[in-house]
DNA sequence: TCAATGTATCGACAGTTATCGATGAATGCA
DNA sequence: TGCATTCATCGATAACTGTCGATACATTGA
């Protein structure tokens, strides 16, 4: 997750018609970086912050609003929009004592890009 | 995983422009299929071994033509074969004492249109 | 029928992960 | 300054997961 990629590269070649996927055999370094993107994506809390997140006005949510519907603990749920954050998925801004979540949409669509296109 | 939703559902209501998943608050079901469904995608061999499968001819290839490539051993990527098949991102079929598995490309779109469209 | 081969299953083990309570740091308010 | 609130970190624990060797099963060919 180094270099970011471009949301939707123009297709000069021909070939780059369906999936990065299954475009090429994956060498082993990128099927670790993929894998860990997808990783965060791999569980259902995750998958609700992501959801409730994404629906709030402005596509932005303090994180003391989403412990109750999600139905975890404080740190618990720290602990999964920390690894939203590093996957690129959120970003989270500290407003006085608070920390405001946003969604990043264009990420998202880097990642579905990435299963075709 | 139960009902096959159709690959790329005619939007007829003008809500459903971008993803399932930004649509809407995802409860804690739909939530947990999502994400055993992107736990499939979640792990660096299996990635390789989808690509494997994809590039190969006709999108199939026998189990025994994998190990070598992403180098684990025959239960090992047994295992991960059995996995994608289970999350429908590949077709098992036995001919005689080998196993032919091919890829199932709409499942991919599957995933794909889920993190929008 | 027997040996060889491809695959699945079993048991074990190490590493990872989700979870929580307790605690500490930072901020705003009285 | 002192207190309440919001969040991150720490430590612990239970559950899950990836991995392999050993082994069992199934099929083919001699």
């Amino acid at each position: 997750m180094t270099a970011p990629t471009p949301i939707r590269p123009t297709a000069t070649d021909a070939e780059v018609c369906c999936s990065r996927l299954l475009a090429e055999p994956l060498g082993a370094d990128d099927a670790s970086e993929l894998a860990a993107a997808f990783k965060a994506l791999a569980d259902p809390v995750r998958l609700q912050l992501l959801s409730l997140i994404a629906v709030a006005p402005g596509g932005t949510a303090c994180s003391c609003d989403l412990e109750e519907p999600v139905g975890r603990s404080q740190p618990t749920v720290s602990h999964h929009l920390s690894i939203l954050a590093d996957a690129g998925l959120i970003t989270k801004e500290k407003i006085g004592r608070w920390v405001n979540c946003t969604i990043v949409p264009e990420r998202l669509a880097q990642l579905r890009d990435l299963l075709g296109t």
